[in-house]
DNA sequence: CAAATAAAATAGTAATACTATCATTTATAA
DNA sequence: TTATAAATGATAGTATTACTATTTTATTTG
């Protein structure tokens, strides 16, 4: 297969949408890598700038800081992984095959799936793995919220929650587990690679790990 | 009962010992109050010291910087969680009991244990929600780690996944359930109050849900 | 009381997180 | 094709942050 996917990205995430022009793009995709390289915290937009080789205030122009460059890179994510959900569970009936696929999209990398994308699909995951919680964790959540940043991510809950329903009607928090599963997929990544004595890691991969982990949460859960 | 507890915190955290004279006692509670109100990212060691009233060069020589200062904050923490552990677990002989207790101290907050305590313990809860994950999700957690600054963390998260085995001895994951009941008690908390659609909160308080959330998983999950 | 130590006062630097202005290049539509 | 608007670049500037250094004044402690 070969198509390209983009997804319309909330405009209150930035002041000039960076999917218009060549520089935006460039900023998004440089800015990705960055990030992934030094950490959010020790990213700031005059070391993007050189990367990019443009200006510190252009890319002001774009994003109003640093912080939303973050949500839009996540909002970007979220959507793409809607899509993923989507696209993969198509003709598929079986909830527990569902699931199952749910799962490995949760925990493998998306690297598979690199042809079709603009950015670099390792860094993103990272990214997603190491920065994502820093989007929502801040005293600001309750006027983000508001200007709907976070629907994305809400609606792959949603989703994730709807087959978790399908697959066992009597569970009663389907879209606690989704959340859990989502994040507990960023934790124990991240853990494993880093404070494994928080895990249970064998001989195995971190990202093989997780995906038996939660998949034995999930099925030992819901049964 | 009326008795002070404290614990010796990893000596790599700070550059002199807070808990030795009476402004470093004032840094870290004001500290813990000051990063509750602002959020971590907007707390720097300038307001501190209007709020201490002392100099920003007075608590350089008590910190090397902020994120020391969180840290050392986590590690009283969990040390502080270990303890409680140990204690409400004293003279109980069945694991789902000591289970059931455990999972009530990671959801419940701890204002009922509050009179040992010097520190403002809404203020430290809401800051082990919202702020915990920042302390390992940066650049340097390998070196951090060399320096044992997780060791409580660690510990405490070990403690737990002994009872776990103890309950349920052919269960698989102990220490990743163990890590992943802490970590979901903190973000379903978070969720339940800033993102509910990430959750399945009815009627109940944001506590009272987790509780209820986690019972159900750690339960059905070893069962 | 002397000596050591801690804290306060003050100053200073480099980096960060922006905002503003104006010149120049590039795209677009009349 | 030109004019004109829009985007970018170049440059400058400000307030805040994240420190370090120095000197003076309190406070402990031996």
């Amino acid at each position: 297969m070969d198509f390209q996917v983009s997804f319309t990205v909330n405009e209150k995430l930035f002041l000039r949408n960076p999917d218009s022009s060549a520089l935006g793009k460039k900023i998004v995709k440089y800015g990705i890598e960055l990030i992934h390289e030094i950490g959010f915290e020790h990213f700031t937009f005059k070391k993007l700038a050189i990367q990019v080789e443009t200006t510190e205030a252009s890319i002001y122009r774009y994003f109003e800081n640093k912080h939303r460059l973050l949500l839009y890179i996540l909002n970007w994510y979220w959507s793409y992984m809607e899509f993923l959900v989507d696209y993969t569970l198509k003709n598929i009936q079986d909830p527990k095959t569902k699931l199952e696929i749910i799962l490995n999209l949760l925990s493998k990398d998306l690297s598979e799936n690199s042809g079709i994308l603009q950015y670099n699909i390792n860094a993103l995951n990272q990214i997603i793995i190491s920065e994502s919680s820093k989007a929502y964790l801040v005293k600001e959540i309750s006027d983000m919220n508001k200007d709907q940043v976070f629907k994305p991510y809400k609606d792959l809950c949603a989703k994730i929650a709807t087959v978790i329903t399908e697959y066992n009607p009597s569970y009663k928090f389907p879209r606690s587990l989704s959340s859990t599963l989502i994040e507990t997929s960023h934790s124990q990544q991240y853990f494993a690679e880093n404070l494994p004595r928080l895990t249970d890691l064998g001989s195995e991969k971190p990202q093989k790990f997780t995906l038996l982990f939660l998949q034995n949460l999930t099925f030992e859960l819901l049964k």
